[in-house]
DNA sequence: CAGTGGTCTAGACCACTCA
DNA sequence: GAGTGGTCTAGACCACTGT
């Protein structure tokens, strides 16, 4: 058994020297990607201190982003993520008329396999955001499409689109397949003409919940999306806001400068 | 002292349920923002655990960006962030022409007290991503302005800008003030027009350094913006790279519906 | 100076994995 | 069945805070 001892004259605490040390071995690549870490108790045991310290040092890599556990198997390094791009030309109508719908769209032109999963498709009491974009009074029903999307056999994201009653009535964004172009094609061929998107992207820890849903390694931040769609005087269509693995997307934008 | 007891037939481990049971009275307002949670060997003697395992309960909604602790006084209800907007309209010619920077034009749109650190000027070896994005050879000598971002005396974001050295020459981007309209205003002086700009944002945690740098709580993930500007001929005149502290910041874009 | 967070010790038990 | 991660106990010492 190799022997490494923690200096107590570094300023580091002892975990935080264990840390820096395999992330070093991570990084420089003599840990490779799928390769396994020392177990708890051997790296107590190289370093003389207890399972505990060596345990913490081991949760800061997790929550990094750089190890992966499993019980009962041990610790890994994780393997770099297969990211989903998500761009700007999302939204053109070309796509629309080619059948597809905006994220469908960006992981077909990546090549990536692909699908979504509905989870609800229900009139639910507005809460007070999805009111106020609705414009519709807190409380009063509106129409929720909630699914989740998944990538190479991975979820990606947590997808809740918003409508009024009236908006969707007697279109296929009322059923499981919305048809081609997706719920914006449909809103199109009802005289909903759409002109316009604001999106914002915030970003945060997940949730319990949210981990589960996404099966998110320890570590990993998700990106809240919002997004509002506008048609003619400035009408809202759409009210969608979705929960985005963090490990699993880039956000990718091109702008002209404007004058 | 009250006590409250563990339930072990509860499928949640104790810190699990004593984390939730402290979310509760954080998200209802019981403990107010500002508020001061019970010490670690309060609570563990409330509940009648180790104070690891209180500790670890706390722990866990740190990681989730509910409370901040200080070492010797506390541990408490963390208050709201303020936020800066990043706008899709931030690099508009006007704003250049009325002498804001891109982000200065933001923060002051938004009444944010806001200033810039400047970090570093330099010739530097360009790594690999700087050396693609400005088509020289790695290692070739570049330009770095390396600077950090201040806003209501919060640190929020850290942001290196890469130009090739006969780009910058002879024009105030390799100094510390580079006057009106910033770096982008001194470009079109000097010819080059600026017509495009592609960013990517990435989301994941921060490095320790990077925490340091930004101030930033446990749990609170950060943004990489990837810029680039291109001139005519797609010449790309600079390449901008930042880490943006994830609680101060929501990105926010506008589209028109492409054809 | 009493109390606090931060970190540590030296174990323990459980559910799980893998050969 | 040996080894593993996940979580726990019942303390301990240190540097720091606020009164």
């Amino acid at each position: 058994m190799r022997r490494v001892s923690i200096n107590p004259a570094d300023p580091r605490s002892p975990a935080e020297q264990i840390a820096d040390d395999l992330r070093t071995e991570i990084t420089s690549g003599e840990l490779p990607p799928g390769g396994r870490l020392p177990s708890e108790r051997q790296l107590a045991d190289r370093y003389r201190v207890s399972t505990t310290t060596a345990v913490r040092a081991m949760e800061r890599l997790r929550d990094e982003g750089l190890i992966d556990s499993k019980a009962g198997a041990g610790r890994f390094v994780r393997r770099p993520r297969q990211l989903v791009r998500v761009g700007s030309d999302r939204y053109a109508r070309w796509r629309r008329s080619a059948g597809k719908a905006p994220f469908q769209a960006e992981m077909e032109a990546a090549g990536v396999e692909w699908r979504q999963e509905v989870l609800e498709l229900a009139e639910v009491p507005a809460d007070e955001e999805v009111a106020r974009w609705l414009a519709v009074e807190p409380g009063a029903l509106v129409w929720v499409r909630r699914r989740r999307t998944w990538a190479e056999g991975e979820p990606t994201q947590l997808a809740d689109s918003y409508y009024r009653l009236d908006v969707v009535a007697d279109t296929t964004i009322m059923q499981e397949d919305t048809g081609p172009g997706g719920g914006h094609a449909r809103l199109e061929e009802k005289g909903y003409r759409i002109i316009r998107f604001r999106e914002e992207i915030r970003i945060r820890m997940p949730s319990n919940q949210e981990s589960r849903d996404l099966h998110l390694a320890g570590g990993v931040p998700v990106a809240e999306l919002y997004r509002v769609t506008y048609s003619t005087n400035d009408t809202v269509v759409e009210f969608f806001r979705s929960v985005m693995a963090g490990d699993r997307h880039v956000f990718s934008y091109e702008f002209e400068a404007p004058e």
